[in-house]
DNA sequence: AGATCCGGTTAGAAGCTATCACCTTCCTTA
DNA sequence: TAAGGAAGGTGATAGCTTCTAACCGGATCT
């Protein structure tokens, strides 16, 4: 909606073309995956042919682009969302498994089979920071009063709260623990490699969130 | 080699053949993705235009299906290999990752975004179980004796062992869990979401084993 | 030796990305 | 207000892809 309204008419016509190409290449994307995606296509559900697409996106990697940044961007604001909320980081991991769990290819598209030879534009990666910020910040409370491990020393890194001060290696692999363990789980429940065992994976995320929190 | 010298010379040769086929399909794979592999190609680098590929593998997803067969085999074998030789679970992780790191597309082949619709055939999900029995196997040594967790008991299920006893609740919790943490450490790391930050994966994995071990 | 099967060929349909040249329509600027 | 440029849309086209069809020659089997 920001987008939509500020400047001229013709601004706000293009993002919304903008908006309803993407609009179609998700619901592409769901059904049949990344790789099937197809530019034509999209133009003729949109009434136009062919071409004409390509004056709102330079090329196919570039709209894939678009939707990674706006699948980081919805991945990002869900995090940060349920943390001001006050979730802890169970309440966390169950905010971005409903959010996973809603489009699948969404998820994957983020955290999926990279493709050899990308790199993600910087803003994207600047996204990822965020999440991360928001991960080691909800990473201090469980971990302050806890005895070092001996692994916590070779986590300590560059890496400083918004306050400057530097991250303590405890809290660097409680949040990274957190983030693997979130993911481990996660990635093989959506690709479905669990089917056919008789377990919740919601509970598995449980336990293997619990044993983080008492280890 | 077993399949290559049994039979008549010609099915020598199109056993050979088809070796070759899938070893370039590998090697577009490693340095461009699946979806950018080729078939026309392909038979362009083997000598032969186009469709004469169509004699060895009926279409492109039957060939890429092949390869993921090969995957789970190489992948199974691995593991199997490493149990055999005494290993116990961190030694199997270490032997997972090195053959991940060795080609990490083909490891994505096997646990990387799953096509929405595909479904693998039965033989290759029956590969996928050899490994589930290994690690089952490799679980019991760990899990014996330990308290029982509140967890543990919705894990238990139809699964059993090789001499028909049930596998307990806690065993099969510890191999997915034990799973689930290599793989949520290793295909971060696969995919390059680490880099930047200034830690050592395999560090982190040694962590997650160890917090694992001691649970 | 004759019939059959198998692996290869070329031609071609249908689809894709992407570029080009052209046309129209809107918006801005003198 | 008239002129001119920018933006959006078009069809044509090149070059790639998968995959089918028709055909041909040689190896294999009966």
């Amino acid at each position: 909606m920001t987008e939509a309204q500020r400047r001229s008419p013709r601004d706000r016509y293009r993002a919304q073309v903008r908006a309803e190409i993407k609009q179609h290449a998700w619901e592409q994307i769901a059904t049949q995956g990344v790789p099937a995606l197809s530019l034509n296509a999209i133009a003729k559900q949109l009434g136009m042919s062919g071409p004409a697409l390509y004056r709102y996106f330079a090329n196919r990697d570039e709209l894939i682009t678009a939707l990674i940044r706006d699948a980081y961007r919805g991945f990002a604001d869900t995090v940060r969302a349920a943390f001001d909320a006050g979730a802890d980081l169970a309440g966390l991991a169950h905010a971005i498994r409903d959010w996973a769990r809603a489009d699948p290819q969404r998820y994957f598209l983020i955290y999926g089979t990279p493709v050899p030879g990308y790199h993600a534009p910087e803003d994207i990666t600047a996204i990822a920071d965020e999440v991360m910020v928001v991960l080691l910040a909800a990473s201090e409370a469980p971990v302050t009063g806890k005895p070092a491990t001996p692994f916590d020393d070779r986590f300590a890194n560059r890496r400083t709260r918004t306050d400057g001060s530097p991250v303590p290696g405890a809290v660097l692999r409680h949040a990274v623990s957190f983030w693997t363990r979130l993911h481990g789980v996660l990635s093989l429940e959506l690709a479905g490699h669990f089917t056919g065992m008789e377990f919740d994976p919601e509970l598995l995320l449980d336990a293997e969130l619990h044993e983080l929190g008492t280890s």
